[in-house]
DNA sequence: ATGAAAGCGCTAACAG
DNA sequence: CTGTTAGCGCTTTCAT
């Protein structure tokens, strides 16, 4: 069908008014569906916009409206299985409002964080998630909190900040992980993590830039004292971002006389990685050493052992991060909302006792 | 800093110009970097820019240019590692080029395709990525195409339509693995796909809906015709959709005396579920039935025995796409591009020699 | 219920 | 080099 037209000219409101036979004021009506149009008028105007295939301008729409139907997603690696469930929660929850999701992959750095949510204001999307690459770098999200745009934080949290937070219970989880393996008669815990910091060795709490990590290692120190043991953070190891780090830093670990008797991983990816490096070891598992690993992810359950878990209600995570927004672009008043999920041990089999 | 402005009110051009003392065009001029201004001027405006903390309307700029810098991508599944990867892929070309990514999720619906693609015309972005949902319904795709807005078709090809795409080999790389049992002496080989059909079984091409499914069937057909043997597709299994189905069809499946000594999986998803149902069957590997995954998945390096996939440059695929969306955004003209990526294979432990 | 006209914030001609 | 003037396509008073 030639619709009589230049292709690349996009058909306008005019267009389809003139086709009507209509003002272009009845006829945005009846397309925006807002005022009051007759119900024949209404009829002609829709039946020329489908002839002429007409799309609105959303752009021109947002420009009048000031909203955009757009939440922003600022994420530090989509990549990340983990990262890439919860923006599938944001997505659905997003998607059955009406929202679009526009995605910026921050690569876990500041910078590009800035400059992503600078292009995501300067989109004039109606709210904003992210994720926070660093603890101590967040001016730019103050700021954004006083420009009247919804900001809501994901996974991570920034004590001083006012700001509405979705995060998941890090500390309980971790508190419980070490819990169950002092039970199982550890002493010598390990808690690993892909965190950057100078060298591998943990330095302290000031020198942790993530709420995440430092919830964590709060968690399995916490826990550790309960039980009486008081220099766990010897036993942590920092920096393990990849397989070669992984390899090098276990091995470290695993040489002394002092050597943990049980690791905790911070996540599927490193999880994978030390699971990796200790088979290259062939350090047996749970034998010569037991194994706990942060989220559920796939390959967890298909190991020989299969690993001991913390479940992650990462989708969940997404979708009330969505909830929150969505919320606050309505309007929603209200202090800022603090959710913190539950997270859930899943016990298989990479846990033993301590070999004596 | 009080700006002395209402929150929520947008700084604009008009703003920064009446504060850096001179005209609107002027201060426009400076801030879009186009035309010329006096080196003076321009310094002014940029102050009184940053004091003001002034961010451009894109939505407006947009308008006027009739380019977004946006572009949009139309996915089946971002909880998918596959599809995650690949618009990992696509988003970082596009940040290198200065182009932002609108993540539309269609969880392998035609009907949501075509309302993704619609919202994504009419926020005007510069061009499309879309991974078809269906072979067979494809009127928005040919529509689109003729809409002047740059179109790619990522990882799934559609015959009859003349548009850029970039897919992977999916015929050759069925055509090794399959090889490559057959070497090892298997003479029945089994192909499970988790796309949906009437039934498991496998009625011939014209109902299957998806390129990459129908080019891998036809490599795992030539493979074996080529060495003799014929009456492979009854060994086909479809619908493999999630664990239940996968444990149903493939108890199905390993049942009969006439059972296959070969499994090869579509992908990552199905084949943790037909490795899962395998060891719930107690089905060992490679002794009862060698195991193939198209996907080198995190999963398949860990299991006992490691898996031997088929490894796919998803991350490629992506970037790929977004090189060609982006020269043609540019206005590079051309006969269709027609990009097939290499796969390579990759040997581990799931195949032997078939039980006598 | 409908039409005329104003304006969102920006770019792009055109003068000066 | 700078200012004036028109729009982009839509929504939104304000009359009629």
């Amino acid at each position: 069908m030639d619709t009589g037209r230049t292709p690349g000219r996009h058909i306008t409101v005019d267009d389809v008014a003139r086709r009507a036979g209509v003002s272009r004021a009845t006829a945005a009506r009846a397309l925006g569906g807002y005022g009051t149009v007759g119900a024949q008028a209404k009829e002609k105007v829709l039946a020329a916009a489908a002839a002429l295939d007409y799309r609105p301008n959303e752009l021109a729409r947002s420009m009048m409206t000031g909203r955009s139907g757009t939440i922003g997603v600022v994420v530090g690696d989509i990549e990340n299985a983990y990262f890439a469930l919860a923006v599938r929660g944001i997505s659905d929850v997003a998607k059955a409002h009406g929202f679009n999701v526009i995605l910026a992959n921050t690569g876990e750095n500041v910078e590009t964080e800035k400059a992503a949510i600078g292009v995501l204001v300067g989109k004039r999307v109606d709210g904003i998630i992210v994720t926070p690459a660093k603890l101590s770098d967040t001016a730019h999200l103050r700021h954004l909190q006083h420009s009247a745009r919804p900001l809501v934080l994901l996974d991570r949290s920034i004590p001083g900040l006012d700001i509405d937070t979705v995060v998941l219970d890090d500390k309980s989880a971790a508190e419980e992980a070490t819990h169950l393996l002092i039970e199982a008669g550890h002493r010598r815990i390990s808690y690993v993590s892909a965190t950057v910091a100078a060298d591998a060795l943990y330095r302290g709490p000031a020198t942790i830039d993530l709420s995440t990590v430092l919830a964590r290692i709060e968690g399995v120190t916490t826990a550790c004292r309960k039980a009486g043991i008081d220099d766990t953070e010897r036993h942590i190891r920092l920096g393990v971002t990849d397989a070669p780090a992984a390899e090098r830093i276990v091995a470290g670990l695993m040489a002394g006389p002092d050597r943990p008797t049980a690791i905790l991983a911070s996540d599927s990816l490193v999880g994978l990685n030390v699971f990796k490096a200790l088979r290259s070891l062939r350090l047996s598992i749970p034998r010569d050493v037991s194994f706990i690993c942060f989220h559920d992810a796939d390959w967890t359950g298909v190991t020989s052992p299969p690993i001991t878990v913390i479940d992650q209600p990462v989708y969940e995570l997404g979708r009330q991060a969505a909830e929150v927004v969505i919320r606050r672009i309505g309007g929603g008043a209200g202090p800022a909302a603090r959710l913190v999920l539950p997270t859930r041990l899943i016990a298989r089999a990479s846990v033993g006792a301590p070999a004596v």
